[in-house]
DNA sequence: TGCCAGGCGGGGT
DNA sequence: ACCCCGCATGGC
């Protein structure tokens, strides 16, 4: 699939970390030296852009529109004001630290099927091991985009996962394989729409999503967290709760409804924030550094969110 | 070697 | 509204 330039431009005024931005949650097939790749969803064309940390940035499709600067200002986040959950954050006992340092980071939004198969392989799995599967499945699909000559990968898309269902198994993905073919089934024939999913209010996503089984709560959430840049709805797992009833002293039954009190709107994003304040580490891990009171990313830490380039070294 | 890890659904009570 | 178990896989 051959991409052409559709647009180039540089960022301007726009107080964005781009490194942050683009290294956070991204797989090393897609990282550079001084720049990253990212796909931006778009019914119809497979888009990817080239952003440099110095804020230039290239957009490659099949099908040029003038939107498509639009649609990478969504996917980067330019126009979202986050002065409220930096404010909430600078008084917070774990995201304090976080929140000076990353003031100028932000979530790069993928599209649903990405952002479904992201959190489908964090059930019931290590981070290290849940990116490990997404990694390998990206590999062994083993489909390119080509720009300016480069092959570059891309993820699979449903229908090609559905016609090759066979290498699901083979990228690991062991019992999650059954629910991502329904995912994949629910995407081609058009039971849950990307564009629906964003367009709805969180919770209709989030209820609509929950019917397809093997997502339950957590998937539903996280997914719209990285899809629809709409926060409200935290996913909390085992490992946030725990986390979460250490610091503030809470039963882990309240985990929840503490979380989003405190964070309103944020909740999601908060979530997400801790998981890269502590390098997504291991429960165990995770726990000693909260009582040791390290709340900052340790580039040492890898693979870690900040770190991902060593999934490519094993 | 086992045991378990950022879930989930289906079975129980 | 709870609790409990099995589930595929790979890492420790």
């Amino acid at each position: 699939m051959e991409l052409a330039l559709c647009a180039r431009g540089k960022f301007n005024n726009v107080n964005i970390d781009f490194e942050k931005t683009m290294s956070i949650y991204n797989l090393c097939f897609w990282l550079g030296d001084n720049y990253a790749y990212t796909y931006i969803p778009w019914s119809k064309s497979i888009v990817v852009a080239r952003i440099y940390w110095s804020g230039e940035y290239e957009i490659y499709s099949e099908v040029c529109e003038k939107s498509l600067v639009e649609k990478l200002e969504w996917v980067l986040g330019v126009h979202e004001d986050l002065s409220e959950f930096y404010k909430l954050a600078s008084e917070d006992p774990l995201l304090s630290n976080f929140v000076k340092v990353f003031r100028s980071w932000r979530l790069r939004s993928s599209d649903l099927w990405w952002a479904l198969l992201v959190a489908i392989c964090q059930q019931n799995a290590s981070f290290k091991q849940g990116w490990r599967m997404l990694h390998e499945l990206v590999r062994v699909y083993g489909k390119y985009v080509y720009i300016e000559e480069n092959a570059l990968l891309r993820p699979p898309t449903p229908l090609e996962v559905l016609s090759e269902s066979e290498k699901l198994k083979i990228a690991g993905l062991g019992y999650r394989v059954k629910t991502v073919l329904r995912i994949a089934e629910s995407l081609v024939n058009g039971f849950i729409k990307n564009e629906e999913i964003t367009s709805l209010s969180a919770r209709e996503a989030e209820y609509l999503l929950k019917r397809i089984k093997g997502i339950g709560s957590y998937t539903a959430r996280l997914a719209l967290v990285l899809s629809t840049r709409k926060y409200e709805l935290p996913p909390v797992d085992k490992w946030l709760k725990r986390i979460v009833s250490v610091v503030y002293g809470i039963s882990e039954r309240d985990v929840e409804e503490f979380w989003v009190q405190k964070w309103r709107k944020w909740a999601g994003l908060a979530a997400l924030a801790v998981t890269i304040t502590l390098d997504a580490e291991v429960l165990s891990r995770a726990i000693m550094r909260v009582r040791r009171g390290i709340l900052l990313p340790d580039l040492g830490v890898k693979p870690s969110p900040l770190n991902m380039r060593s999934f490519c070294e094993e």
